[in-house]
DNA sequence: CGGGATCCGTTACGATACTG
DNA sequence: CAGTATCGTAACGGATCCCG
């Protein structure tokens, strides 16, 4: 077991900070907001965590209540978010957001997977006002699928292969993140850096306006 | 010097956590949002934070720009945010909700001084729509002086004394945490645990009306 | 192969003491 | 007041091993 080190301030950020103040900790949470995952799932998503550290820190979040065990496919066992778990969900995106401007320290590394960015985008896309959007498109970055779908005004990012979408869009990680530095014009990136496939005619010129209006929150 | 600890992520939130991710780093930050301050000021603030922690973190935010050394009065020079270190307004915001709800781990300890209550309650007034108010109001915790004022519908909380105040709310820390945490219904608070001057008649209502609506951002 | 537990060298933290 | 210096202790990170 591990004897916690905590700020026992009176005063609700350190408490917070208490729960997720780990180093790790909230980069596991970034990544159980894009849905749940198995141990080897988080471990390749966050490119060299140690699996002591992975451990102590997905114990200490089951024990603080805000991830729990639950059975998932192939009798393997899931962590996900309890409801106290996805309240940190703006925080991560506040987090991302004070992120996206600042240039990185170092050689960056790529993460193992992408569940970062359907977390990211998805929390920018319950910001966003999506009356009169009704699509479902497949987004499809480094052969990672995501979905993002629009409906009822409510837009929404899931990281899972969209079933039966209107319009998929194919792009890399790379030119996600020139997008959203601003390194590439919005044109840019369609034009230049992405495949398109359409499977129902009109969906593609609605998908671009829905991300334009998603990526706004960035700015 | 100190060799960061980088996650060298190619992630907008782990670029943020690498500079906002080390222990005392957000606090220290929570302290500038309400003004400069000095060394020592942020020393007794953190209650018990190591001198040579408090040297490193601020050097290192120095160096990442999110602070400046800036000259004060008495020939001190003091710390301050630069318009980047702003930018991490909502997210301290945002621990503050999320601790806001937590019991705190083990036995706590009263921070040195109360910039942290001047923060939390100057972002959720930021959040207020506060038309109808005008006045400038004193509140004093612990002997410590904040000032509540809200015109042309924003309300602001500073760490500092009043000038010509309407009112003056006198109470206590432990009284206001037990009113964030619903322990104390806001009439109780009033009526027993503070005490109030009233300069300008009637205003000690509208000052009771806007701190409810204050409140209200951490229900 | 998924899900850890154990060991061990390295690094950061925290308390105290000391200095310009 | 504003730090620097030292040092014991705790946490981190990498590797290896274990069990179903």
């Amino acid at each position: 077991m591990v004897k916690a080190r905590s700020y026992k301030l009176l005063c609700p950020i350190a408490r917070a900070l208490d729960r997720v103040g780990d180093r790790w900790t909230l980069l596991i949470l970034r990544d159980l907001h894009a849905g749940p995952a198995r141990f080897t799932d988080l471990q390749r998503g966050l490119t060299g965590i140690a699996a002591n550290l992975l451990t102590e820190r997905l114990a200490k979040l089951v024990a603080d209540g805000l991830v729990v065990q639950a059975p998932g496919p192939h009798a393997a066992t899931v962590y996900e978010l309890t409801e106290l778990g996805r309240k940190t969900r703006s925080l991560i995106f506040e987090l991302a957001m004070f992120g996206g401007g600042l240039p990185h320290e170092g050689e960056p590394v790529a993460p193992g997977n992408l569940r970062t960015v359907a977390v990211t985008l998805g929390a920018a896309a319950e910001r966003v006002e999506a009356w009169g959007f009704d699509l479902v498109s497949g987004l499809v970055v480094d052969g990672e699928n995501m979905e993002i779908s629009a409906k009822e005004g409510v837009a929404s990012v899931f990281y899972r292969k969209a079933e039966q979408p209107d319009v998929v869009l194919t792009t890399s990680y790379e030119s996600l993140m020139q997008l959203s530095d601003g390194a590439l014009s919005e044109r840019e990136f369609i034009q230049q850096e992405s495949q398109v496939e359409i499977v129902t005619p009109g969906k593609d010129k609605e998908l671009y306006r829905l991300f334009a209006r998603i990526l706004e929150a960035f700015r």
